[in-house]
DNA sequence: CTCAGTGCAAAGGATTTGCATGCCG
DNA sequence: CGGCATGCAAATCCTTTGCACTGAG
């Protein structure tokens, strides 16, 4: 059974539980993500699948924003981009090009993942907070960025 | 000798370096920020010192980052926020609440952030990036946002 | 039938820009 | 004087909405 399949029935079950449909636009969406490796902004999904109307993009991946299946992550870049969710893709972080915007994905060891962790909830709890979730962004330049410097 | 005064001082040079003055209305902005234990939004800013004109307050706390001496802030909120940069302001992280959109600062041990560091380096180097910073936020419901729920 | 989903065009809203004027060095 | 800085209003541009239509159950 591929990745593929378990994400579409995740998707389904969590549009399900908030009553909406896991439409053929939505299902074009979650692939186009899938085989992504990194967030993508609505223009380079709409380049990918230009059949789906930009107010579309928008609108369903609010959706499965809500749903739970897709994140939305802005940067100081101008475009938001859209991810799965760790809940299909595992929990990651981002390490973002300042000059171009573009984000890729990467993973910390388990151990310092564990380490942050602790100290971030004694935080949390500290100033009040209900701890959802953290994001950790490393932000720098890009090698292709660097050599067209 | 006031803490107010160094980054007077240093943002008068960071300013001068990159051939821009250091203005009443900049003098403002900084002076806001720095009374501000917390980033503030454009509107927040506006609403302290309504004398400035809207342009301009956008013009200078670009200007301002462009000096470094300012950071912007984007997180799912709409407005963008504003702070000190940490050369003035000391390494930190944030902690936003999601409902409300508000960002409290937090530091981390020097312990934790050194694993991080070393960590975050060698993640950089193995996708090609020239690493600048590092963001950590914790997203969560703040104190006053989960008593109104 | 009903009601979510869709596409198109128009509206919103934070941010940016053009332009004439003010002002520091 | 020269060029940055300022304020106002208009323009931009990403994103959201209104509306009429389509389609799945």
């Amino acid at each position: 059974m591929s990745k593929e399949v378990d994400a579409d029935q995740l998707v389904a079950s969590q549009l399900e539980a908030i009553g909406y449909r896991y439409t053929n636009n939505r299902r074009r969406l979650i692939s186009i993500l899938l085989l992504s490796s990194k967030p993508l902004t609505i223009n380079q999904i709409l380049k990918i699948e230009p059949s789906i109307a930009q107010s579309s993009a928008y609108r369903n991946l609010t959706t499965l924003e809500e749903a739970g299946s897709v994140v939305r992550i802005v940067t100081n870049d101008d475009h938001a981009r859209y991810e799965l969710a760790e809940e299909i893709l595992e929990h990651h972080h981002h390490i973002i090009c300042s000059p171009c915007g573009e984000i890729l994905d990467f993973h910390l060891s388990e151990s310092v993942e564990k380490t942050l962790e602790a100290s971030m909830k004694k935080v949390a709890s500290q100033l009040g907070f209900i701890l959802e979730t953290h994001r950790l962004d490393l932000i720098g330049t890009c090698n292709s960025c660097s050599n067209n410097a």
